[in-house]
DNA sequence: TGTAAAGTTGGGAACGTTCCCAATATGGAG
DNA sequence: CTCCATATTGGGAACGTTCCCAACTTTACA
């Protein structure tokens, strides 16, 4: 069946393939009412649908937009991506999914594709691309999180920092003073902003910090499983722990059962992203909510905005504030 | 910063675009190593980039596959998701993911998308389409899932019927006569045939069903809060509940929890599907664990080679074999 | 009634590839 | 040295839109 194009549906109505062209983008207020419904008419009875390659090859772009996340195996995203999804749908846009492992040369890659395929922008939570690198790909971009290297670029995240903060005072206020903790490293330089954190509070609680209760590990379960062991293994094992994302929180979970050590009684935990998971452990973790959905959503508009009106508007930072969920797994020294 | 195209790249090395053309697309066997490598290097010196877009109009071809399932957001997915990329991505591919919320409409509307993007497969969890009208849309499809009303489109999924069966006899074997059913339902066909498995087993064993024991909800951990609650209540309450997915059996055992019934000495409880949050749980989640990953790869792989020949050839069906996750939320009575 | 403005329509030239076919060059066999 | 097969290259015609500009029609107003 050889494919209807627009130039059988203008012989089918006794029109031009211009006429038929304006009727399809909707040019309503420049074509005559009757010749528009006899176009419409030709459309519905040939069974003519738009070669949206043909039209994007014209105009030079696609309506599609490319998301980049570490993994859509992670809790996390999931939320993220049917945010942006919803909001890019509602304005006729396409989302094209992608991870990148975290690793340089798989985010190199899908830029690249991003740029060969034309798509008109790229949301991406970014794993080792810098914001040079970014802006060379020519196309529209957002960043997911929050990232003080991006100064120039859109942004949407939470506010980690705040958040690690809300957390340590929620511990501290609990009693604790001796909190180990479970730094989760990627190859951004969100790692280091944490421990700097981290120390920064301690630091104003005027109380000594004992680096052997920071561990750094990759986000994993296993990571937080193995960190675990090691904190409660010191000679002085902590009252607290506080781990870097809700993955870690649930293998130190585990870990402390393992060996015995009951949550909340004996050691308190907590997470940090309130992942699905979180809530239904036992005991459920006390973690710090982040907008997931939201940040999609709103990354979504942002990009949409950018594309349409390409003034070079001052970079736009919407950094939501964390909200701290207190469950069962922290308790009283 | 206007494009550079394959006609700059052709006099710059003092060639036709045809030969560049040639070289782009890798056809090396007919293109004299020399000029190959002059292509080549005023690619690299102009900063050349192909034009997918163009190239997809002459082809008629766009390397991109769309993934239809009901949400993201379900735990069950992601995993699924990354399995079709991951292949897709080895062969050059290009995945658009799209959830369809069940809803007919969406789904239709994704569909059409697919047409008009010309995307060259379409791989999808059915929710309310049939095979006649997925034929209509002249693209390789692939079904995620075992559906019996697909007979000649090639299918990946589970074997959620003989998972059934894995649960009840586990269930059976540990005492159990009384079980409770929290039967999910969706749009598709699969909540009967569901339901059939469970009044056969019972059947076989010469066991009376009491119909009460079988609730119908949507997928929802609410609904199995509610679900269960209602068994528990019932004048002779279950000795065991079998939740059709892991997300009912979550919301079930925080429903018991509530009670003050604990699990599993008083009631053991099982899932479906194996998600992620069922291995954290406490008690764990006792469940049938489905492939996901592995579903995800060779759908991918099955559209690739659909369209690769295109030769009518058998459809195919290739159905995992489920596995019982025996967990603690199960034990004898 | 004349004229300008607005409303409609059509035709051809892009957009940047790939495909087809013809043309030329090269090499080996007779 | 001739001739045929093979290797290599180039040029034009698609692919199906959208855009631009010109032409024609109708309306509005003096």
């Amino acid at each position: 069946m050889a494919k209807i194009t627009i130039i059988d549906v203008a012989k089918h109505a006794g029109v031009s393939k211009s006429t038929v062209s304006r009727v399809i983008r909707g040019e309503f207020n420049s074509v005559n009412p009757n010749t528009r419904d006899a176009v419409l008419k030709a459309i519905k009875q040939l069974g003519y649908e738009k070669n949206e390659i043909a039209g994007s090859l014209r105009t030079n772009e696609t309506k599609m937009i490319m998301l980049i996340i570490p993994d859509i195996v992670n809790p996390f995203w999931p939320e993220v991506a049917r945010g942006v999804q919803d909001a890019l749908e509602l304005k006729g846009y396409t989302m094209v999914l992608a991870c990148s492992d975290w690793e340089r040369n798989r985010e190199q890659r899908l830029l690249g594709k991003a740029r060969s395929s034309r798509f008109d922008g790229i949301i991406i939570n970014p794993a080792a691309v810098n914001e040079t690198e970014l802006e060379r790909c020519g196309i529209p971009s957002v960043i997911l999180g929050y990232h003080d290297d991006f100064p120039n670029t859109d942004m949407v995240g939470n506010d980690t920092g705040k958040g690690t903060d809300m957390i340590l005072n929620h511990l501290y206020s609990l009693g604790h003073r001796n909190i180990g903790f479970i730094c989760g490293i990627s190859m951004s330089s969100t790692s280091s902003s944490r421990i700097n954190g981290y120390i920064n509070f301690f630091k104003e609680k005027n109380i000594k910090i004992d680096r052997n209760r920071i561990i750094e590990c990759h986000y994993g379960q296993e990571q937080g499983f193995d960190a675990m062991k090691a904190l409660m293994n010191l000679s002085v094992p902590p009252s607290a722990v506080y781990a870097g994302n809700d993955i870690l929180a649930i293998g130190a979970m585990k870990a402390a059962k393992e060996m015995g050590i009951s949550i909340p009684e004996d050691v308190s935990i907590a997470g940090m992203d309130d992942i699905y998971p979180a809530s239904v452990t036992s005991p459920s973790l006390t973690t710090v909510s982040k907008e997931k959905y939201k940040v999609g959503w709103h990354a979504a508009n942002f990009i949409l905005e950018r594309i349409q009106k390409k003034d070079t508007t001052v970079p736009r930072k919407m950094i939501f504030p964390p909200v701290l969920i207190s469950r069962e797994s922290t308790a009283m020294i």
